[in-house]
DNA sequence: CAGGTTTGCACAATCGTTATTGCACATGAA
DNA sequence: TTCATGTGCAATAACGATTGTGCAAACCTG
């Protein structure tokens, strides 16, 4: 290994090896046999490049090929059990395909969200999956532009291929099962369920509001406009929310439907002030699984979606010849309280 | 925005523009100014660029430029709170400095760890950053082959600036507060404390140890060697070793310092077998913060590593003119039980 | 108005690969 | 011997940007 100042280059290895650059290209690259070259070359060439520690150049393959050999995806935030499972599952099923995954945070911001498609495209990445989108329209126009492949992940897009996951079902589901360990208390608005957290606006929230309303409405309580809070998903926010929730009832309510694990931060915020014991007469749900929230002081019950099953049906989506616009649910799962869920990646760490 | 087949290049613009290639490099690339092009000019090309919906192609300029704009990290998992807020904390500072953040995660593999650093290598980023190496001395060999800058976070590395946390103290600090609270039932094998999780040979463990070690000694309390199992990181095996420990002791010890939050899941596998109101008698510490952790049925003492702190100090190390092989450590924050803490992203979600 | 300086831009080389083409030599058949 | 067919490689032209250099025209200055 006589590295000197750079990196070695196929010609350095050329010169080395007596032959010529594109030979080495060739010998390194994996064209050699159709390109009519001697095992014996091949593997003089290989010999040089290894002891010089030789790597192919990604940005001249990838100008010369018109393609980088990265994927891209942006999600909203890295520090979230739901979407850091995607991470890890996008770059498991990136690297079985031989690509580097690219993976971006917008912070819920769509101006933020532009430029990193922006950047991505810039890159060259090969497609683009975008999860949360805060402004779907706007990402596909720049993909078109540029004629980028991109497909949507748990909130669906009006131009592109979306995967979701089946929210008013999972709403449902975790509505009812809210709804059978309901304390009942004799008091008409203590006893009533209270939704909190996420965009009305949204896709995902909008189909679970549906979901929450649709099952209580068929248990005979249909619920007031000022029992869903969709206030957002920032902690700090559903910690407020809550609070004043629970300054206009009195006490806690008899059950809070959580629409995200960001919004059920805020809910614990809140808690942490009350008294021990406040909360044994008040049922939680919560959208979204982590291991850690199974285990509370009080029974969570949580939906985990399957978000290592929402990125392989992007990336079948993805891969298909032609995309279209396909969108395609998956179904999510009611987890019992105090489950702790090996999932496809349970033997990390 | 008349696109045709293809992405619009310097060329497509200048010839639209009446100008030349360079002109429209230099109007578009800032350097305008010291290769004086009149305003009148440089106007004209970005509103065309913009009509065409141009983005400069990154791989040419980063082949030209011998740089990419892109830094590197490679973490050991995504799905994991301490990871991911580093994740956090990197792409900000990344992006402050308007650079693209590309982020791998290694599964702990030293094999893929290597894998990753040579991609990053070939992809020409400027820095890479290495956190939770298993095999620092392979990525330094490697980094040092191709002249790439590199530091080491959480775990250090012998042939590059490392920034860590004081594991030392933090072990200390964590041990101490779980003796003080750690019930005494007369019986001297159930009267113990247990380390759990995590590998010996590495230094965060090692030094944890340590700390644990010298703060029992001190307290007159030795620990014996069964008192430290350090069976690694993955949840299901601390699972099946604190299985073990309590069929061995009949019952939980009186307390446990669990190395990780992945151990910790592990454990909490444990726990959920057992009938409630087991753990009553039961000090608990993880080394590592969970919000949700924070709140579970029994009370929880945690260390706080400061992860802002430790990718910003690895960002002033790596940015220093000549970095040197300093070792830098970040005290840690031992947080009482039901502390919910909003850290620099806490307004995330 | 000669000579020098500044302004405003175009030309061409370059970065490290890959893909197309072509050429010299060897081999086999007729 | 002659032509056809392979074989093994080298030359060369892109890919899309950046950058050093050069060269007119415009602008001063005395």
């Amino acid at each position: 290994m006589t590295t000197p100042g750079r990196k070695a280059t196929i010609f350095d290895i050329a010169k080395l090896a007596e032959a010529s650059p594109s030979t080495v290209s060739a010998a390194l690259s994996g064209s050699w046999k159709e390109r009519r070259i001697s095992k014996t070359k091949v593997d003089l060439i290989r010999r040089i490049a290894e002891e010089q520690g030789y790597s192919t150049n990604m940005q001249a393959r990838g100008l010369r090929q018109a393609r980088s050999g990265m994927v891209g995806m942006i999600i909203p935030v890295h520090d979230n059990r739901y979407f850091s499972s995607m991470s890890q599952s996008f770059e498991s099923f990136a690297r079985e395909r031989g690509m580097v995954p690219v993976i971006a945070s917008s912070m819920r911001d769509p101006e933020e969200e532009r430029r990193i498609v922006q950047t991505l495209i810039s890159y060259a990445v090969e497609y683009i999956f975008v999860a949360g989108a805060t402004d779907p329209g706007a990402i596909t126009d720049l993909c078109a532009a540029a004629n980028m492949r991109h497909v949507f992940v748990d909130l669906p897009g009006p131009g592109a291929p979306s995967v979701i996951s089946d929210n008013y079902l999972g709403a449902r589901m975790l509505t009812a099962k809210l709804l059978e360990d309901l304390p009942r208390r004799n008091d008409p608005r203590r006893d009533r369920l209270y939704f909190v957290g996420g965009v009305a606006g949204d896709h995902a929230t909008s189909r679970r509001i549906e979901g929450f309303r649709d099952v209580l409405t068929e248990a005979g309580l249909p619920p007031n406009p000022d029992q869903i809070i969709a206030c957002g998903y920032p902690p700090r926010r559903a910690m407020q929310e809550v609070a004043a929730l629970c300054d206009r009832l009195g006490a806690l309510p008899a059950g809070i439907f959580v629409n995200s694990l960001t919004a059920f931060e805020g809910v614990l915020g809140h808690f942490v002030t009350l008294p021990p014991g406040s909360f044994d007469a008040t049922v939680i749900g919560c959208y979204d699984y982590d291991p850690f929230a199974a285990y509370l002081q009080f029974p969570v019950h949580m939906v985990r979606q399957d978000s290592h099953r929402l990125i392989e049906e992007a990336y079948r989506l993805i891969e298909e010849p032609s995309p279209g616009i396909a969108l395609r649910e998956v179904e999510p799962a009611l987890l019992p309280p105090r489950t702790i869920y090996a999932g496809p990646f349970g033997e990390h760490g």
